[in-house]
DNA sequence: ACTCACGGGACATCCCGTTTTT
DNA sequence: AAAAACGGGATGTCCCGTGAGT
């Protein structure tokens, strides 16, 4: 149901996605899809707190793992460069992120969710000297979403995402090897 | 005339952004603005295209200075993120550049001039010796792209690209770090 | 139930009072509401009915006091303005029947009753002496409804009902000078 | 263009007209239609002031006649019913403003107008002793509006107005026998 | 007796682009 | 070269009513 309307918005984006076409890929009609969202923005925010709602799993996964705090911060981007790659629900999101000026309704703040979680695990690295000492933990968090996102970006406009984790490897190596001590 | 255009499409977006109101905005009428611009589109490309027209103009100033090829890299980069600060048409083009989907017609491909630009000089850079044996020149070239292109969007999303310089050089100092030898 | 839907119907107008409005103010669903009323039309039939069914007691209980055709008469409107300035149903049933071609099934034809109602009393007026030799019943009583209608209408439109007991006293002792005897 | 739109909302109210409607029968589309209204509530705010505008023109034609005071108050609601009878434009207008509610902008305060203006006629024809001493000219002359539209409104609706000029001189026959001195 | 999911259809609004006129 | 009128088409929203299930 929700699932359709991701694929769409991923796809086509928010405006070139009429409700009518989410509800003949889900084989009802527009008075259906009203039915269980009043609105069309009211699609676009469920998609993208779906799209939200993964990292907090993510984060317990790589936790359990048991890495140090610089490991674990690497290990969350590498899962999440993937999860961009394959998961439609992830991918609406970001791009319904991207078109927010188009959704009259306010989305939740994009980057900083990121941005704090990694200042906070280079925070921890620095504790325990994994950080290298040219390097604040908020800045180098600054710069690895803007990386991140720029990279995911890019390769979805570029080649449609099918270089995403590759790309993401190598650009990740770089910063780590100015971020790690 | 297309100043206003740019202008708008940088504040507003493509969709967004009515041919009325342009119009509006230079105090003509639809047909008028339809007698300069034969589409929508066309308005949007030609934005686009003052938008790329900026960087050969800027690499002439940059290689006037008689830098080496790595700090020609980093200097254009720099500068590149005060225009992008400050124009109005560029502005307008990165934003276009996003919104590619919404506009019909075909935009010439966005990051790979960039991209070019940098790996080729990096590619110098590693025949004099400035660049770390570990990076090859397209990878490094990839990833200061990405990051450029992050850090001038999150900028411009979170304060209206009002700290996309300072961002920009604390990025890039992370960066050149592990590109430089 | 039937009083909600009255209260909705007076404040609103038929059709800006949705079946779900009404359904929600009763803190039902939409589907409870449609099984005690077929249909909205049913619902709007049900209020002027209810409205109607007003007029037969008001006329007992003045009828019961003893007054002469003529006070019966005026008596009668007189309490009936004080209804139409406190009972929500009446009010409903007044503002629907303004609203009659928006609903789609025949509505009792309004204003003929109260016509011959005083054409009535005033004809028995007439017997007796106390109408005025210049005036036929029925026009009278035509111009004390049309008269009646006005004030009622006029006192809702600018002041929400608030005057129309002093209003209607007002216009009816104008009107009764040239009516009685 | 706009005669049209009148003649729509006089016929079926403001809601049962839909800009489709009028479009068609003024032989073009919608779009075109929206050129010259920027909305459907404008429509109707034009029709409403057009029915307002014939007003001051019949005083002035009234008033040119050189009757009394009362007489020229009289003679005017006698022309306006003759108006109301025929002019599709007031009956339009008289219709919307008992639609006020559905139409989301403000329109014009109604009945207002009417009451000055016979209330300043009265209070001429008190100095010169044309005035009942039992009347006071504000209540007088809310009578007679609300008689007025009373007659108007259920002569519109019981007989599409075919007998509203003989309604009406029937009941001001009646009222000014109580007005005048 | 009541809930929930759904269908079907209407309608105001908007906007791009063309035609007609000046 | 510009203004004004107009066409055509899409889309979000809303609402009445139905029907399966409880």
């Amino acid at each position: 149901v929700l699932h359709t309307a991701a694929a769409l918005f991923a796809a086509r984006g928010y405006r070139d996605t009429s409700v009518k076409d989410v509800a003949d890929e889900v084989g009802m009609t527009k008075g259906a899809v009203y039915h269980h969202f009043p609105t069309k923005e009211a699609l676009a925010i469920a998609v993208v707190e779906a799209h939200y709602a993964h990292w907090p799993v993510l984060l317990e996964e790589v936790r359990a793992e048991g890495f140090s705090a610089i490991d674990t911060a690497m290990k969350m981007l590498d899962r999440a460069a993937d999860v961009f790659g394959s998961d439609p629900v992830v991918q609406a999101g970001a791009r319904l992120q991207l078109e927010r000026s188009l959704i009259g309704a306010p989305l939740p703040t994009p980057y900083t969710g990121w941005t704090d979680l990694l200042t906070q695990l280079l925070t921890e690295a620095r504790i325990v000297g994994d950080l290298h000492e040219d390097v604040t933990p908020e800045q180098a968090a600054q710069t690895l979403v803007a990386t991140f996102f720029g990279v995911q970006h890019i390769s979805d406009t570029l080649h449609a995402r099918a270089d995403i984790a590759v790309r993401w490897r190598e650009a990740r190596a770089l910063l780590f090897r100015s971020i790690r001590a």
